[in-house]
RNA sequence: GCGCCCGUAGCUCAGUCGGAUAGAGCGGCUGAUUCCUAAUCAGCAGGUCGCAGGUUCAAAUCCUGCCGGGCGCACCA
């Protein structure tokens, strides 16, 4: 699964320095209030959906306008129903009352399954009871529930880990928020191609390869790589001040490791890399993120002439200081694009731009996205610009996802100064605490201890994913081993519960032709939170945002917990009842299981 | 200094290209378990949406200024 070193790492590593902060301002293409379904094809119209079409189309037809600038929003009470249309705007376009307009409207309108009201100047849309039950059962239960068939084709670069550095905190959101992604745009039916940029070139491994002369220490490597390499880079830095002998030798390792010649640096570092690989294999698995292509920035080495020479055949390449950059005034950045030092070696952005230049020549994307801190956000800005004044016609296919930063109450944390929380550490102590927990509330279970990664893991991998990406997250312990309220355990019970109830019915769960759907009219609170799931994806992918995802299934949750508490589901005397909330039951178990997949987030069937 | 991001309840956060009484979790206080897992549910208390102007029928949301916090600004990645 993991390259050899040569053919190996790409840039996120040099991506994420320490823990990460913030945003970018290129905006993506946003999805309206409630994402238009006019330009998808029926078999992605799954849950509301299908009347948010339906009242749409009406709506466009009485009001005389094309369908797709009708926009529907979701009423924030519910009282107000499933979707509304306020009549402010085109009610002054066209000089009449609102008010009037919405009784006007309300009055006109016949939409199947779908009744209208005026609420002053709204347009309130609200699902018939037993149309809505079926239409969303029906959908929920499908396996396809939420799916697309989009095939654009999507690269994903997201963790992008430096070698020879232990994967901290700030990693894990690029990790998990990539993975996330790549998920959902899988899910969507993107042709999607997952990427690891691993950080292994440049002039930090002379540091490490001079350091480890000095230092190294074999078998402290073999016990434990990472920490001897970051134990040798720390110490490098503490020492760099007063020794200038050492930097000679930094400077002189990494001319040697980048003359391409095979030589005893070169080992080293194939070495340091191979066994950083492996650190890392432990934590994607643990994580479930893996990758299509391992490319380390070595994997480019080759390229970088050729792509310096492409930049001269441009026209965009000058000297500036005896550098080579790329001027980006006219592109409104006052910071020129450095490609290549004075001394003649190539920066991260070189490697960048060879890296997106071999990439659209092997995929020809339609997107490529980096899932990379916000404090690179001048670097992307630069690097799109570069390639748009080069007159290429994809540049604009490039995309940054920034995030923000972790944040610690305690101070930063510092690499160089070797203070880093290691996120293999995060893991332990969640699922530490998780096996506790599960101890003490489910000593019965018979596998306590894979559960406990399991909800460890969850709980971990959810904090993070449902905060807004860009926003800086303050790193608590008590928040993200938080096991209770909005958390990725309380979602996990709920499908744990869920199970739970199938199993103990003792039989399959019915199919939709043998449900009385009607008979759930009365929850319909449950039945929304189900059909709003395939349009929370869609946006979700549309904003680069996981966190909508993890909003709707919160939602979800919840009403699945009131609903099986407050109605029993087993054992009543009515059958065609059972039928049905035992249908509706593997209806949110099904929904959860997808949705918590998307996010990474493992699924239990007992906890 | 210049640029970008953020500032909503005690805490952590939602709030849909501006729209109807600003929502949730945690913490606090009340209650709920003869019954499918109480990692749960029902309810109460708690907010000048950083400040000041402006635009608009309508502003937490858009514009300007200010305050506070963060990040970035070519030979690192």
């Amino acid at each position: 699964m993991v390259p050899p070193p040569g053919s190996t790492a790409t840039p996120n590593s040099a991506r994420s320095t320490p823990p990460t902060s913030a945003p970018r301002s290129a905006s993506r293409s946003a999805a309206c209030s409630y994402p238009s379904t006019a330009a998808l094809p029926d078999s992605m119209l799954h849950g509301l959906d299908a009347f948010a079409e339906r009242i749409a189309a009406a709506l466009a037809a009485a009001l005389d306008l094309p369908a797709d600038v009708v926009r529907l929003e979701r009423p924030r009470h519910d009282e107000h129903g499933e979707f509304a249309y306020p009549c402010f705007r085109i009610a002054k376009e066209r000089g009449v009352n609102p008010a009037q307009m919405a009784q006007d409207l309300a009055a006109g309108l016949d939409i199947d399954g779908v009744g209208a009201a005026a609420v002053g100047p709204f347009l309130n849309f609200t699902i018939a009871g037993t149309d809505l039950a079926a239409a969303v059962l029906a959908a929920s239960l499908s396996d396809s529930f939420g799916r697309g068939s989009d095939g654009r084709t999507t690269l994903v670069e997201y963790s992008s880990p430096n070698i020879a550095k232990p994967m901290h905190i700030g990693h894990l959101r690029t990790t998990v928020i990539g993975a996330a992604l790549a998920r959902m745009y899988d899910f969507l039916g993107h042709r999607v191609v997952r990427i690891n940029h691993i950080g292994d070139w440049g002039s930090q491994f002379g540091k490490l390869l001079a350091a480890w002369a000095r230092w190294g220490d074999d078998d402290a490597l073999k016990a434990d790589p990472i920490g001897h390499l970051l134990k040798l880079y720390v110490q490098f830095h503490a020492e760099e001040e007063q020794d200038t002998g050492l930097k000679d030798e930094a400077k002189a390792a990494f001319r040697a490791l980048e003359s391409g010649q095979e030589c005893p640096e070169r080992a080293l570092w194939r070495r340091f890399t191979e066994l950083s690989l492996g650190d890392f294999e432990t934590i994607y698995q643990r994580l479930g993120a893996h990758f299509d292509l391992v490319r380390g920035e070595s994997w480019y080495e080759d390229q970088l002439e050729g792509l310096v020479q492409w930049l001269d055949e441009c026209g965009v390449l000058e000297e500036s200081d005896g550098a080579q950059v790329v001027d980006l005034s006219s592109e409104g950045i006052k910071t020129p694009c450095l490609v290549r030092t004075g001394h003649g070696t190539t920066l991260y952005a070189t490697r960048d731009l060879a890296a997106a230049r071999s990439r659209w020549q092997e995929f020809a994307f339609d997107h490529c996205l980096y899932v990379v801190g916000a404090e690179q956000t001048l670097h992307f800005q630069q690097f799109r610009m570069v390639l748009k004044r080069c007159g290429s016609d994809w540049w604009d296919r490039i995309e940054h996802i920034p995030f923000g930063l972790v944040r610690f109450a305690e101070g930063k944390l510092s690499t160089r100064a070797g203070r880093v929380l290691r996120l293999q550490e995060v893991l332990d102590r969640a699922v530490e605490l998780a096996r506790e927990i599960v101890e003490e509330k489910n000593p019965e279970h018979a596998d306590k201890q894979r559960v406990a990664e399991q909800v460890g893991i969850g709980a971990v991998v959810f904090h993070d994913l449902k905060h807004q990406r860009q926003k800086d997250v303050l790193f608590d312990w008590k928040e993200v081993l938080s096991f209770e309220g909005d958390t990725g355990p309380y979602l996990q019970y709920t499908h744990a519960r869920c199970c739970s109830i199938l199993r103990k019915s003792g039989r399959p769960a019915p199919s939709f032709d043998e449900v009385d759907s009607a008979l759930l009219q009365d929850s319909r609170e449950l039945l929304v939170a189900l059909g709003r799931f395939p349009a929370a994806v869609r946006e979700a992918g549309d904003k680069r945002e996981p966190m909508l995802v993890a909003q709707a299934l919160l939602r979800l949750g919840a009403s699945a917990n009131a609903f099986y508490r407050e109605r029993r589901v087993l054992g009543g005397d009515d059958p065609a009842l059972e039928n049905a909330r035992l249908a509706a039951i593997d209806a949110v178990r099904r929904t959860l299981a997808s949705g918590l997949g998307l996010l990474g987030v493992p699924t239990p069937e007992e906890m």
